[in-house]
DNA sequence: AACTTTATTGCAAATCATTAACATTATGGA
DNA sequence: TCCATAATGTTAATGATTTGCAATAAAGTT
């Protein structure tokens, strides 16, 4: 149960703004990226793992609307807080209906944001403990991720962390692709060439565990990401 | 039982409301502790004990909510009550309810307050009556936490305290993991690079004890923690 | 002081993640 | 079709971290 920071990705164009919330953000024990437009965001999110992202509406290259709906596109789950000191209610609705968790208006009581900041997280957490103890039956095979055992004919093996959370990830995406980019970053943190090449290697060892049943195997999508199929 | 005072840590910014609450508390026979942020809330928890923490909502330093969860990393039992302005937003609240025995809102009737912190001691007297006397049965060893004795074929053994608590903590999560994490905080105070090695080696002095019987097993899973294996 | 309990070191052994190195396969355009 | 390139497959070497446990020191009790 490693302690581990929160990772905020904040984007804001105002420079004094940006700097001033990434201070005090990070005086509370966040970790935070902070980017100054849309599409710097963007690559910011596509690159790194973050855990909630607070997004100005008014930005240059691509606005906070915008960069909030790229991010669920890739990550439904993403927690989005809107900035903006816009007050207009087609804003407010707009930011609501893809989802945004909160939208706080400009200027903000920064108290109040880290409050509500912390309250989202505490909620996605209580959600992650539900599926803590799940277990998966593949093939003959028997996955405990709590325990980081694989279990087959009697016989059990216990997974190195990585191992396992890569092994829990398939399963949980069983028969279906499990790509890349999203592994690396729940896994790795990041997309990088190394940590691609590390997770290949991982795919190579889990291969290897799951050899004595030929009804499971672990399909590379080429360009994509990885599939387990198993009955 | 032996007649002792309720201990009362308070924590609350305000001097004034602080003062008058803690003197109202004594009044009515709690010892209270009083500190002024959040910082000085948790090393106050982490020198003394305590039965209950009043936490005001908005302090310097760390806030209240951010204090309860460190409280509740160190102690998952220990009561808390946040005490808040009204003005805060009821989702904010919502998040947090979970870990909240109660939930007062500013200003507050003083005398209502004293009623749930009775109600809520004495549910857990309650329950830690029903607790105290637990024991175990791990293969063919007896264990008895409350008198610390291990016994097998007949022969006591009496354990140290800490040799106590850390096998207690283990059959309570016999078979599952028990986190290094959780067990260094709750029985070191706190998850530092020397308790850890001290952990360590009283996991190789209950496995001495633990050697007669082969169905039992201490297992390490590295990095997380240890599992107590039994029937 | 004698004894018990706890904390601290030290170091070997086990475990892990990453990177290198080299092999193989997929893919899209010439 | 064939080739260049990027992506993937696999094993092994390296270096870092974690754990096991004995030995010793310190603190606390009686």
């Amino acid at each position: 149960m490693e302690e581990r920071k929160y990772r905020v990705l904040l984007c804001e164009d105002d420079t004094n703004l940006g700097m001033v919330l990434k201070n005090y953000l990070e005086l509370n024990d966040y970790e935070v990226v902070l980017e100054r437009d849309g599409r710097l965001g963007l690559a910011a999110f596509q690159r790194e793992k973050f855990d909630i992202c607070l997004l100005d509406v008014m930005m240059p290259n691509m606005d906070g609307f915008k960069l909030g709906e790229e991010i669920r596109d890739l990550d439904p789950d993403m927690p989005l807080f809107f900035l903006s000191a816009k007050t207009m209610k087609e804003d407010i609705i707009q930011g609501y209906k893809l989802g945004a968790d909160d939208y706080i208006t400009k200027p903000f009581d920064s108290e109040v944001l880290l409050l509500k900041i912390r309250a989202i997280l505490k909620r996605n957490e209580e959600e992650n403990r539900i599926s803590e103890n799940i277990q998966f039956d593949l093939g003959s095979y028997h996955f405990n991720p709590r325990l980081r055992e694989l279990i087959h004919a009697g016989k059990t093996e216990t997974l190195s962390p990585k191992e396992n959370d890569l092994l829990k990830m398939l399963a949980e995406n069983k028969n279906d692709l499990l790509p890349r980019e999203k592994a690396l970053k729940k896994i790795w943190g990041s997309d990088t060439y190394f940590n691609g090449r590390s997770m290949d290697v991982y795919i190579a060892k889990l291969r290897k565990y799951l050899k004595e049943d030929d009804t499971i195997e672990i399909v590379n999508i080429h360009g994509n990401g990885f599939r387990l199929v198993a009955p």
